[in-house]
DNA sequence: TCTCTAAACGTGCATATACACTTAAAAGAT
DNA sequence: ATCTTTTAAGTGTATATGCACGTTTAGAGA
């Protein structure tokens, strides 16, 4: 095993990552903000809108987000009226839903949120797209 | 062009941009913990590391990240000594630099962000790696 | 020189992210 | 039935992220 140079870090996959994440979300989040909503509060409500209502836990699994970076996410659409959690059967769950407010306020995201989609995944091609997808639903642990 | 059906977000790019990421980072923080160094502090180091001094305009741009982000992430690692800010001819501008400690914090990392690397980069396979570094190196403006 | 514009930067604000630690409740063990 | 362990979640703290807005300085033009 060799040293390891400095200059291997210009490989740095993490950068990549974040350099792409952030690029891409800079692009969704103007894309999104006529209608009120970032990134990640579309992901949420798309999820929750789909999936129907779940845990918190479950929620960051499908989000592949900390729980804790979930509660209080969950908090700022709560706020807004987006989202509400309530007590489940388990007192020790909390379960989340999407609100019809909620719904109303994603589906009028929704052909704003399509027209990014596909720019930016015109922009880096099927192949990226698909490695990209990959990357994120890996099993990681 | 017919309504887009909120079924189509399971294919967000957006999203799965920031899965991939969080898990990335978080394999990469976890791997430099020991050295006091967050993944996006060790990307700044190893940038200032490379380039040299440069301008908080300059060193976003190379990082793909916002000006004001980049203010405060500097502004952090200069509250740990590892980078030295200070004004250049052009008295506008910042002139970011790594310090001596700064040098020898991420040399002292270099090992185990080279195992992460590897780990990760074996993990995703080298098409999804080429395919990221594509995606984060892109002109998006 | 005076003025106007453009460039680089800082700050306020809001959100996102996650680790360490704590609390509460359910489930399991004896 | 009581004690112990496991599970779900909340909180404190720190960093990361970027938009809107304001400030300072350099440079261009009159």
């Amino acid at each position: 095993m060799n040293t390891p140079s400095l200059d291997e870090t210009r490989n740095c996959l993490c950068l990549a990552a974040r350099r792409a994440a952030r690029s891409i979300t800079r692009q969704f989040d103007e894309a999104l903000r006529p209608h009120g909503l970032r990134s990640t509060q579309f992901s949420a409500l798309a999820a929750l809108s789909l999936a129907g209502p779940n845990t918190i836990k479950e929620l960051a699994g499908i989000l592949g987000a900390d729980r804790t970076t979930m509660t209080r996410n969950l908090g700022v659409l709560e706020a807004e009226g987006l989202v509400s959690v309530q007590r489940g059967k388990d007192a020790r769950e909390r379960i989340a839903e999407i609100t019809a407010t909620g719904r109303r306020r994603i589906e009028a995201a929704l052909a704003d949120w399509q027209a990014v989609q596909q720019r930016v995944a015109e922009s880096m091609g099927e192949a990226a797209a698909g490695s990209l997808r990959a990357i994120a639903w890996s099993r990681d642990d």
